[in-house]
RNA sequence: GGAGAGGUGGCCGAGUCUGGUUGAAGGCGCUUCCCUGCUAAGGAAGUAACGGGGUAAACCCUCGUUCGAGGGUUCGAAUCCCUCCCUCUCCGCCA
């Protein structure tokens, strides 16, 4: 949720808006809006106070000067009530829209959309494809089942079999121990979550249609271990000696895709299911981009020791989500498509999803939201299509990166031999 | 799934039957001060959040809201009624 007061005071927070799409209309209404509905609350507190006054005056009243007062109070209650109604009316003309304006965008991210990114960093080459793409290579390894896969579940699902399947316990137990080293609690979250948790983590009402609903049971399976971990403080007042509170969460996560028909139909790059660690942190409003920095860096970090030469972008603002203020992607290059394709991304919503679950830390002056971000450690599946692409050998081996033979045991696979 | 008990401030815990001066006793914790070689113990005071308005601004004034959530009854609800959520105990089922 937006700051409605920094809304009507602040016009870099409004054009922060408008830079990530929404009409400048727009704002100019649920400004109005919200102005008529303060005057109604001065109203309906004044007819309250007069309300509450009256009642309390029975109370103290001699009996046989009650029946007068009731009839007073009763009077005053038959005001009040009209008064709220029109006050519940506006408040839910502003929420209406409130809910659905995005988080501004930083004044440091470029203004325009998916092609305006800016490259911050690049780390490697762009080296030429190798022998196999990442879905041929699969198959070869016996490590994708795709056509069963499309047969019991549908398109966009596959089963992961063989090493692969040690591949990812391995990415997952190396990026985990890299994680609690940086002071992250592990965390396996739940992955189904209410509406309303959906809603303050800041995705509904905006990616809703990304999800996917068990509608018998009012639930939602999350996209990513955010969610559930953004409501593990929910409702909560920290000490600022907690913070930052960095979790590392780890689930399935599950994006139904919709609007991707045709696009990137190869291998497991883009897939209903996938397993996904996921750093995210609660952290002191006065730190939170310095924060930003350390998940950036902690990503990078992974990358460079999977030996995966990739860039950095800062997203432009039309293309960030809705509660992000901030956002750098890694993109990684993907050999067999010539370009580099996103890996892991980290973000900074500032007080945007805190607002919504009312996560505070008690402060010298007063009582504030904390700053909430977030960003992948390990996106498992994707990544074991870049490491197929990368460390796939001429002889068809795969050499595991230094870092991950310790978690995994060797240091080649080979490929299968073939049954006559 | 069946039967019962319960959800009160940073925490614990009264109040609910018998609705009114209870934003809520008491305790713990915390803050400030006093006392004391130091510490501990002891004494005094303070200590909810959120929202609106006032103000140049405010830790200042004022109003409102909040006793799991949402409705209802009433002049007035922590207290009565309804729905939902959650926790605990017993039974059943189960990886």
């Amino acid at each position: 949720m937006i700051d409605l007061r920094k809304l009507r005071e602040n016009k870099d927070y409004q054009s922060g808006i408008v830079r990530k799409g929404v009409d400048a209309s727009i704002i100019e209404e649920l400004l109005s809006l919200e102005e008529s509905c303060r005057a109604l609350q001065l109203e309906v507190e004044q007819l309250r106070s007069e309300q509450n006054a009256a009642s309390k005056e029975i109370g103290m009243a001699a009996p046989e000067e009650r029946k007068e007062k009731i009839e007073l109070a009763a009077q005053l209650k038959i005001d009040l009530q009209e008064k709220e109604e029109e006050y519940r009316e506006a408040t839910e003309a502003v929420d209406t829209i409130a809910i659905t304006i995005p988080n501004p965008a930083d004044s440091r991210c470029p203004s325009g959309g998916e092609e305006n990114y800016k490259v911050i960093e690049v780390v490697g080459g762009q080296i030429l494809p190798p022998p196999m793409n990442h879905s041929e290579y699969g198959d070869f390894m016996g490590w994708v089942e795709k056509e069963k896969a499309a047969e019991n579940m549908g398109s966009r699902f596959a089963y992961l079999t063989g090493e692969a399947v040690l591949l990812e316990f391995a990415l997952v137990q190396y990026t985990l121990s890299k994680l609690v080293s940086y002071g992250f609690t592990p965390v396996v979250t739940p992955v189904l979550v209410r509406e309303q948790m959906m809603v303050d983590a800041g995705f509904f009402p905006t990616d809703r249609h990304q999800v996917y609903e068990l509608a018998e049971d009012d639930l939602f399976l999350t996209g990513t271990s955010e969610v559930a971990l953004a409501g593990l403080h929910r409702g909560d007042l920290l000490d600022m000696t907690q913070l930052p509170v960095r979790l590392g969460g780890f689930s399935s996560c599950f994006r139904r895709e919709a609007g991707t028909y045709g696009k990137d139909t190869n291998g497991i790059f883009r897939v209903h299911q996938f397993d996904k660690v996921e750093m995210f942190s609660f952290c002191d409003p006065l730190t939170s981009w310095e924060e930003l920095e350390t998940l950036r860096s902690i990503e990078q970090e992974i990358l460079n020791e999977l030996e995966l030469p990739h860039r950095v972008i800062m997203v432009a603002a039309g293309d960030l989500g809705a509660p992000a203020a901030m956002k750098y992607d890694c993109e990684v290059w993907l050999p067999s498509e010539g370009q580099y394709r996103e890996l892991t991304s980290c973000s900074n919503y500032l007080d945007y999803s805190a607002r919504r679950m009312k996560t505070r830390v008690r402060g010298e002056e007063g009582n504030q939201l904390v700053h909430t971000l977030n960003g992948t450690a390990c996106a498992v599946g994707r990544t074991l299509v870049f490491l197929m692409e990368h460390h796939q050998q001429n002889d068809g081996s795969f050499k595991v990166p230094e870092a991950l033979q310790p978690f995994l045991g060797y240091d080649v696979i080979l490929p299968p031999t073939k049954e006559i």
